[in-house]
RNA sequence: CGGGGUGUAGCGUAGCCCGGUUAUCGCGCCGCGUUUGGGACGCGGAGGUCGCAGGUUCGAAUCCUGCCACCCCGACCA
């Protein structure tokens, strides 16, 4: 295997893959589809937890763990859901296996250990949940219900694709049981909200917020709030979701409530979610030819120190120095490795934790112990500088803001620049193949009019966006009357 | 499920058409030494059911048959 990454304009899917896997942060299974998660990746997406956690606790939420199998009569009680999610389930038939009298040594299923009923792995689980509410909820008083789920779940999907779509995925779940209509609707917009939040001030990714459109909404949501980001090589990316489900599932599994009049009504609800799907938007948003890189806010070490010594007396001296350093930097928050594996040489330090997507090293050797300097080099722009020890922590929490701002300003300068605005369809095709990014364009509102410009361009209606402005036009495809501007793009 | 392709060490590969010593090379791994301010170098070493099962042959990674797995393109998709 090459040291070198292979380069992101050269082959986008190769670089992504190859840093994904040489970075630590996930790789393929043995089981189809499936992917490990390994440490490091697995580290950075608790810090994402962590983070989400605390927005959902300060907007009311609990946490709470449903089922993860869900028997096929609940499944199917709400009739759009269940065809949206039918053709990607995998299904529990059986419970117990075997000796296959054929074959000595090995196992076979149970004939006779049929399940009665079959059993689907949670594709999603407003099924299951819904179910359960039912049950408690009886009175306006038990409104609203604001419940999340961390969890897994399984969609068999044909093409898999490290955290972008693999077969089973980590996400957390919201879903809310309501009075009105409104407060649903307010609730829906509020988490679309928190995870636009989420994703600009933390992971330092720009998105749009929108709507989706009738044909990319949810199975069986009333209206469907999105978050979109564009990735580097100008594909969008879906980063998140919040839908607003109507009385849809109340009405399936029979949720009930006794208002302040006393009569009985269905609860109106929402569901939201967001990924593992956005370690891939980390990953595409900020990374280089070097490898990943991370905005201070979610990297597992901020801060790397490597030594570079040539003597056992000498690393002594240096160690006696950093131990210093290492204990001001964490006195201010700020989360640091000494990396003084004797098994390494500098340069291949320096590479590795660039790889990682470090954002800051610094390196301190003999001549930094004789002059009171270390050397900072920051991941994000690849530069070097010598500063004085003595305000070195001052001039790290200092770095860590601007390399967080910097990072995300960075991607906005590249989104913004990459939504064209179009107003005929040979423009619509000549941006989408040579520019990229999203095209704003003026949409008649019809679903065939968005499916013929899919099938002949793969572009689809990201979103319809929340700030958009009203503009009478003509439809980019059909020339039909227009009311306002949507974005499309080719998405992951 | 339709169309195309590939299986050789942990990874990436040569050899296959045209069968013939001990299966090639690089990365990685182990040992020793010299090194250490940007992925070190030298010497030595370990590691292989050539996807699986049959067949042809004196002899199969190489030819034939069957099977299996995986990848790419389409429909699906957080």
């Amino acid at each position: 295997m090459s040291k070198k990454l292979t380069s992101r304009a050269d082959d986008y899917s190769k670089w992504y893959n190859e840093l994904v896997v040489k970075a630590g942060l996930a790789e393929n299974s043995a089981v189809r589809g499936c992917m490990v998660i390994k440490p490091y990746g697995y580290a950075i997406w608790e810090k994402m937890q962590a983070e989400l956690d605390k927005m959902f606790k300060e907007t009311g939420h609990q946490n709470a763990y449903f089922p993860l199998f869900v028997p096929k009569s609940l499944f199917e009680a709400e009739e759009k859901n269940a065809e949206g999610f039918a053709k990607e389930c995998a299904i529990v038939t059986h419970y117990r296996l075997q000796n296959d009298p054929d074959k000595t040594g090995k196992l076979r299923v149970d004939p006779e250990a049929k399940l009665e009923e079959e059993l689907i792995i949670r594709p999603t689980s407003e099924a299951i949940i819904w179910n359960t509410y039912r049950g408690w909820i009886q009175s306006y008083r038990d409104l609203p219900l604001l419940i999340n789920q961390w969890a897994n779940v399984v969609r068999w999907e044909m093409r898999t694709r490290l955290f972008l779509r693999t077969a089973e995925f980590l996400w957390q779940e919201g879903h809310t049981a309501h009075e009105t209509k409104a407060e649903a609707i307010a609730e829906t917009q509020q988490m679309n909200q928190v995870y636009a939040t989420f994703v600009e001030n933390f992971m330092a990714i720009p998105v749009i917020q929108g709507v989706k459109t009738e044909s990319e909404r949810f199975a069986g949501a009333e209206d469907t709030y999105c978050i979109e980001a564009l990735m580097q090589d100008g594909k969008a990316l879906q980063a998140g979701t919040s839908h607003f489900l109507g009385q849809n599932f109340a009405k399936a599994f029979d949720v009930k409530f006794a208002n302040k009049e006393g009569k009985q009504d269905y609860v109106w609800a929402t569901s939201w979610g967001v990924s593992t799907r956005l370690m891939g938007a980390l990953i595409m948003t900020h990374s280089d030819d070097n490898g990943l890189v991370l905005p201070p806010s979610l990297a597992p070490n901020q801060v790397v120190i490597v030594p570079i010594y040539k003597s056992d007396e000498q690393l002594e001296a240096i160690t006696n120095v950093v131990n210093g350093i290492m204990n001001d930097l964490r006195g201010n928050g700020i989360t640091v490795k000494f990396d003084n594996r004797t098994t390494h040489r500098p340069g291949a330090k320096f590479a590795q934790h660039e790889l990682q997507g470090v954002p800051l090293r610094i390196a301190i050797g003999a001549r930094d112990l004789e002059n009171g300097t270390v050397e900072l080099a920051r991941r994000d722009t690849l530069t070097k500088e010598t500063v004085e020890l003595s305000n070195l922590t001052e001039i790290v929490k200092g770095l860590m803001a601007e390399i967080q701002d910097s990072l995300y300003n960075k991607a906005l300068d590249y989104r913004n620049n990459h939504i064209t605005e179009v107003d005929t369809f040979d423009e619509f095709k000549t941006v989408l193949e040579t520019k990229t990014g999203f095209i704003s364009a003026h949409w008649d509102g019809t679903a065939e009019t968005e499916d013929k410009i899919k099938e002949l361009t793969k572009a689809t209606i990201r979103c319809i966006p929340l700030d958009s402005k009203d503009e009478d036009g003509v439809c980019v495809y059909s020339g039909n009357p227009s009311e306002r501007r949507v974005l499309f793009a080719k998405a992951y």
